[in-house]
DNA sequence: GGCCGTGTTGTTAA
DNA sequence: TTTAACAACACGGC
């Protein structure tokens, strides 16, 4: 599923292919997926010039001429490409940009359609995507907000990593594993953690998202990159989808646990991982 | 062929 | 106000 990762892997691959080109032209799907924009991306978008290409969490944010912004989330399911005009397209497309300078398409497709798209002015992407409902990028977190954050709720720690508005990026999968680095319990409560343990948990996210970039991401199921091409982070994942195999560090059984987010699967060690972080260097 | 799992967000309830 | 639980989305797979 796309996170960071993913979204950033994503970024990397569709930039240099989608920035300085022109749209030429809309095709659009109808109905689009459901959370996104129903009016006018045609009138918005023909004519416009892709000036650059950012990332905040998992969201995408193709900046346009005309100060306008294609706004992406690949929900679970989400595929961005750029290819060739001729290239048939994949099942699901929703939305396709043709581009100047060479017979391609930028193209979205989605098969469960938890994805977004939105077409945004200043305001909107104010009012949408603002500090207000996107936390700190998980890459770029200050150490004394993200104390305070922690002091401040009596949340679950994986709760907290899970919450776009603490910080963004993170989903059910580098949870697991960012928690199981830190050597800190999923259950743990934040304010209770202390100081140490929350440099200890800012420091492995870092770790862990960075790893898991130079991997290119985890492809379990759907995901692939702009190019079409796996992940390799699959191969390192620690906890997550080993329920009942060994720990990598203390050869203790991985457990399986639903209980400790509603409806959400939680990979743990017990040994491991506990109220107080473990020593660096893991991994 | 119906149900479940899947991740995220928004909504509702406590 | 904060937190927990749940609904909605849509499809593949069992």
């Amino acid at each position: 599923m796309p996170e960071l990762p993913e979204v950033e892997t994503v970024v990397r691959g569709i930039r240099p292919q989608a920035v300085g080109r022109t749209i030429l032209s809309v095709r659009r799907a109808s109905p689009l997926m459901a959370r996104s924009q129903v009016g006018p991306f045609r009138r918005g978008l023909v004519g416009r010039r892709f000036l650059a290409l950012d990332r905040h969490g998992k969201w995408m944010f193709f900046r346009l001429s005309g100060d306008r912004t294609l706004v992406v989330h690949l929900g679970m399911t989400g595929r961005l490409e750029v290819t060739p005009a001729a290239t048939p397209a994949l099942p699901h497309t929703h939305l396709r940009l043709a581009l100047d300078r060479g017979d391609e398409e930028l193209r979205f497709s989605d098969p469960r359609r938890f994805g977004e798209l939105w077409l945004a002015g200043p305001a909107h992407l104010e009012e949408r995507f603002g500090p207000k409902r996107l936390g700190p990028e998980a890459l770029a977190i200050d150490a004394l907000s993200w104390r305070t954050t922690l002091a401040a709720t009596k949340r679950k720690l994986k709760v907290v990593l899970l919450d776009q508005r603490a910080v963004a990026g993170i989903g059910n999968i580098y949870a697991d594993e960012i928690l199981f680095d830190a050597g800190l319990s999923p259950a743990a409560l934040a304010n209770r953690v202390g100081d140490q343990a929350a440099e200890a948990l800012r420091r492995a996210i870092g770790r862990v998202l960075r790893r898991a970039i130079r991997c290119q991401g985890t492809s379990i199921r759907d995901y692939v990159t702009a190019q079409g091409v796996p992940g390799e982070f699959q191969d390192r994942l620690k906890v997550y989808g080993r329920a009942g195999e060994p720990c990598k560090r203390c050869r203790g059984a991985i457990v399986l646990d639903r209980s400790i987010v509603a409806g959400r699967a939680t990979y743990w060690c017990p040994n491991c991982q506990t109220g107080s972080p473990a020593a660096e260097g893991r991994g």
